[in-house]
DNA sequence: CGCTGTGTTGACAGGTCTCAATATAAGTGG
DNA sequence: CCACTTATATTGAGACCTGTCAACACAGCG
């Protein structure tokens, strides 16, 4: 929601509407793949994937969450969830029901407005990673997918992100990347080995910005935002 | 836009707001990656494509775009544009500002929501195209794709559609699925030899729905969509 | 009629997967 | 705190899918 740079009396609507906390621990889904969907969430602090189960068996990881961003969106327009929402750490999370979310665009049009971008980003993120799965090797997929989880914190946390903790597990990552495991392990010894990154016990560091954004080859890195707005988004007592 | 069956007023606001038709032959970039985003499109007649270019000259085509869609919205959040759109086939689209976009959010908070749901369904193709591009074979992920297709169209045309036209190459195929056109070539010949599609000269039949469906392996056929909707979203005229 | 885009086929190389075994860390109950 | 169990990480060998390179057929089009 840092789209909009909403104000006090939105953000006091916001909070109002989305009633309680909820307390996730570790591990636990927050909601399965198939369950009927009644609300999505507001993260507040914590790590969520976003996952897909095959019938087959195999996982993909869709989406990573880091707090601030909003759950289970794309499964509005469904009768029943296409992903499951799992908390990959200690996760608070504010429940927003559909009937006060659609409200939202009827009586807080910056609201809405602010979901929407805040939406369109989580889209660009998936458009980023369906080019890097479909056309990157698995050791540029590692890499683009590191600085993108690299920009991300960089722009919730204040400062420069050299080294940071990555709640997954190798076998969650190949599940996000598209790779095996056994695969990502190799790719991960080669990226030590060429002191690109290190990686140990979940924690991260990029040792190379530079060099890693060259081997991205994304297309860019951070997308740079819009500045332009409307004037009445830009500031809530402006009711034109 | 046929989610929330927009009535006529509905639809008389909407066309004035997107002001005249434009005209696109084959072949035409409508925007152009990295060109500044002044409005989306809303695509009334023809076949258009979103196409990500990597620095080393690599082509993802990340959207399919049928009648009825609308393009570019992802990158409403960016100050230039992360995709671009072609043309497909001759195209008529119109044209809304991004002024007049965010308008609606303020002026007709039901179009906004029809905007919104729209959206999420474009999202769901995205993450049912990632988790193909990660997850199936190349044989696989051609039925799954085809049978993509063949579920959207199915939903704009009234009756079964057993075949149809394809206005894709086999490279553009090959870019939306990830695999080179050789490779795709070979794949298309052995669905064809067993039995379950024929494919020639752009048109698509799909010989053999039940199989096809038994093979994508994706987690469903088309999602069913939600039929939960608030009050006052279901008609114009009740402004609870 | 030549040109350019598209489709088709072959031989070969290489990245990634599969299967399998082992090591290490983490968690659990006594 | 130790023994035990389970999850996670690591490494090897071989098979297979897909990519690369290259050549050629075919169509549309000026």
């Amino acid at each position: 929601m840092q789209i909009l740079d909403l104000d006090a009396a939105d953000h006091a609507w916001f909070e109002e509407a989305c009633g309680f906390r909820l307390q996730f621990d570790k591990q636990m889904v927050i909601r399965e793949q198939g369950e009927e969907v009644k609300s999505i969430y507001l993260l507040a602090s914590g790590w969520v994937s976003s996952s897909i189960i095959l019938p087959d068996g195999e996982r993909q990881i869709v989406g990573l969450h880091l707090p601030g961003d909003l759950l289970g969106v794309p499964s509005t327009v469904l009768a029943s969830s296409a992903e499951s929402l799992t908390a990959l750490t200690a996760v608070e999370a504010y429940r927003i029901s559909m009937a006060d979310f659609f409200s939202f665009f009827k009586r807080q049009p910056r609201l809405a407005v602010a979901v929407f971008l805040q939406d369109q980003q989580d889209d660009l993120a998936l458009i980023d990673r369906l080019t890097a799965v479909a056309r990157l090797s698995a050791t540029h997929r590692m890499i683009a997918f590191l600085l993108h989880i690299h920009d991300r914190l960089a722009r919730i946390r204040s400062g420069p992100v050299v080294s940071f903790e990555l709640p997954l597990t190798q076998v969650d990552l190949a599940d996000a990347l598209g790779i095996t495991h056994v695969h990502l392990n190799r790719v991960i010894k080669d990226l030590k080995a060429a002191g690109l990154i290190d990686y140990a016990r979940n924690r991260v560091t990029l040792k190379d910005l530079a060099r890693l954004r060259t081997f991205s080859s994304l297309p860019s890195g951070p997308h740079p935002l819009n500045v332009f707005k409307p004037r009445w988004l830009r500031s809530a007592d402006n009711h034109d």
